[in-house]
DNA sequence: AGGAACGTTGACAGCGCTACCAGCAACGAC
DNA sequence: GTCGTTGCTGGTAGCGCTGTCAACGTTCCT
């Protein structure tokens, strides 16, 4: 059953030395910066571990050294797929590089944020990665104080902590609106769920873009702190419906939502978009193969993870960015669900993709 | 900026110590063994450390002890939101402990899980997660030597490294099979993509009710090694019916490519279950609302994930489970798509979920 | 009463590594 | 030739905690 205790092999850098015929802190910085060592000892020391299978030991590295290879991450949900596209960038960055990563769940709270922020800062982390910029009193002061480069991600705003990466949603839901505007839809309805800070920019977005065209109704506007799922999309837009029957258009603030107005859409046998157009939020892969494909505002979520874990490992070894702030932008993928209206209310069912012109934007941070 | 270099506050064990006026060991003992202590130091050692605000050196513990209290989780992808449900879960059971997750991802390959798993290993960890029971040879050995517990998830299967939390995709693919056999389905496609182990076996399943049946054609057999997506979904289906026009049901090997087939069905004004009947695996959100309904193999994928973390922290700590193989079985669930084939072909679109029986079974491991 | 058994506490000695500083050789500048 | 500089190496002294074992007081048994 594999639970017999084996005496652990045991090699330690005191082997290595001495196989490799040098002082333990000479085996140490080969470790460490073998650049210091002369050619002949590196060769040395480095068969030496290796002919020794020589790994060493992190907990021992950690106490001497007082510090640890460890990258704290700080995300709100595991079941998001957008951070699980966060996280493989992260997770990517990382590999390959001497830090590992420790993730933690805060579950959108921001208590419970400060609870672990705590929690990590002790261990003294070599860096830290957290979501957003919604953080307590306490927080914000624990990652000022903290000894370590911290990157903030999934949006920026004003008063970085230290780097930051992201896009504005405030920008990419005003933009959203407007490419709606542009297809000639005028009374478009806002579906939100979970209403995490971020969805709440999205919708202050679309309220800023729809009150600029003298539209906005604060009836058209269906949210709920419930967490997101398709389903939910479809009983929010029904109860959109009931509210505000003549719509011409949902925007959704994200696409799980966008599926299931979809969803809905088909079982009403509400032409999309002829009857009504619909937008999502976040692009996932499967926004381009539904029928009609649906229209969404492409975030860099990889790559945003990827570049937060690329410049944390850079800061930490004392490289830090020119450019702390990094607005990785957004697009809006125009598919056909949000086309202008058609005199025929049949949806359009040509090959996927057809469709699928891209309007690139910066997010303007202010 | 918040690079500001602080003194760390410092208070280690020692100072507990003399505040609670006992020696560093009792102090100690607290944190491991409160029991041990009489109530009166007991309670002086918890204020003290309270009131000083005391967090333990996790490197030094590690080093004085020998042991770490990391749990190691080695799982195939971080984007399949197939695992994301079952991190959450080993994340949740984790949550409260005194243990602390460390994750890597195998990419799906049994060399990098290997890799992997000796990496791990020489940090000591307190236990391990590891996926699938296709492990190399060498990897299996030093599974075998580790000195800790192991749980190998996802999948059941004989000869288990120690504990072992699943089902059988075998058993679960042929219920499928049997399903849509039961719905009056005969020339049934398999659409799958990836090819992983758990997949193949999978496919293993429906090759072998069909041959049961009698039916079994190679050419009604689409795989590839490409990782899955709805659009690949799509695309997989337009080559089985390219190849295969006249077949009445199609079992994907996951949902995703489902909810393709179902688009695909669509742009091509296939009606589903009228002429095409289709089957998904792993029952995600959508497919519960997707219209029609569609059919899937609901999986326990977060309770794997918490099972698994728990029985494996009880395992740590001298707690072995009674049953160290641990079927969590699977349900058909039933749904509009693949109802009977209908005389007349337009899709079936009443209310979501409104046939939603379910079949358990647990799968019969051999 | 004597002794064993138990519960509780503390002293000591590291765990394996690295920070710090000293030492040494080789080299070039004056 | 002397001095400083640079490049490389090693010794010493912990980092903060826990394993081990001994010692103590108390209780219970014979």
């Amino acid at each position: 059953m594999g639970r017999k205790r084996t005496k652990s092999g045991k090699i330690r850098l005191a082997e290595v030395a001495e196989l490799a015929g040098v002082s333990p802190i000479t085996a140490s910085r080969f470790f460490r910066n073998p650049e210091a060592l002369s050619v002949a000892k590196r060769t040395r020391v480095e068969s030496a571990a290796k002919e020794l299978g020589y790994v060493p030991n992190l907990a021992a590295r950690a106490l001497a050294s007082q510090r640890t290879e460890v990258i704290g991450v700080l995300i709100p949900s595991l079941t998001n797929n957008v951070f699980s596209d966060v996280l493989r960038g992260i997770y990517d960055a990382s590999e390959g590089s001497r830090y590992s990563i420790q993730l933690s769940n805060t579950r959108y709270s921001i208590l419970q944020e400060e609870k672990l922020l705590r929690l990590f800062l002790a261990q003294k982390p070599a860096g830290l990665i957290v979501t957003g910029i919604d953080q307590t009193a306490e927080s914000r002061a624990m990652l000022e104080a903290a000894d370590c480069p911290i990157v903030q991600i999934m949006e920026i705003g004003p008063d970085p902590v230290d780097m930051m990466i992201g896009f504005s949603h405030y920008d990419a839901a005003r933009a959203a609106v407007a490419h709606l505007f542009e297809q000639g839809h005028r009374r478009i309805g806002f579906v939100g769920a979970r209403m995490d800070p971020r969805v709440q920019r999205r919708l202050d977005g679309y309220v800023s873009a729809m009150e600029d065209a003298g539209l906005f109704e604060q009836r058209l506007v269906v949210t709920t702190a419930t967490p997101t799922s398709v389903t939910l999309g479809g009983a929010l837009f029904t109860d959109l419906l009931a509210r505000e029957p003549d719509i011409d258009a949902v925007f959704c603030a994200n696409d799980d939502l966008a599926l299931g107005v979809l969803f809905e859409s088909r079982r009403r046998e509400i032409a999309v978009p002829g009857q009504i157009a619909i937008v999502g939020f976040n692009d996932l892969e499967f926004m381009a193969s539904a029928v009609p494909t649906l229209t969404s505002i492409r975030t860099n979520r990889y790559e945003m993870g990827k570049t937060a874990a690329t410049m944390l490992i850079n800061a930490i070894e004392g490289r830090r960015p020119e450019q702390p702030v990094l607005d990785l932008g957004f697009k809006v993928i125009e598919r056909q669900s949000s086309l202008a209206r058609r005199s025929d209310s049949r949806p359009v069912v040509s090959g996927a993709g057809a469709v699928n012109k891209m309007i690139a934007l910066p997010s303007s941070h202010d």
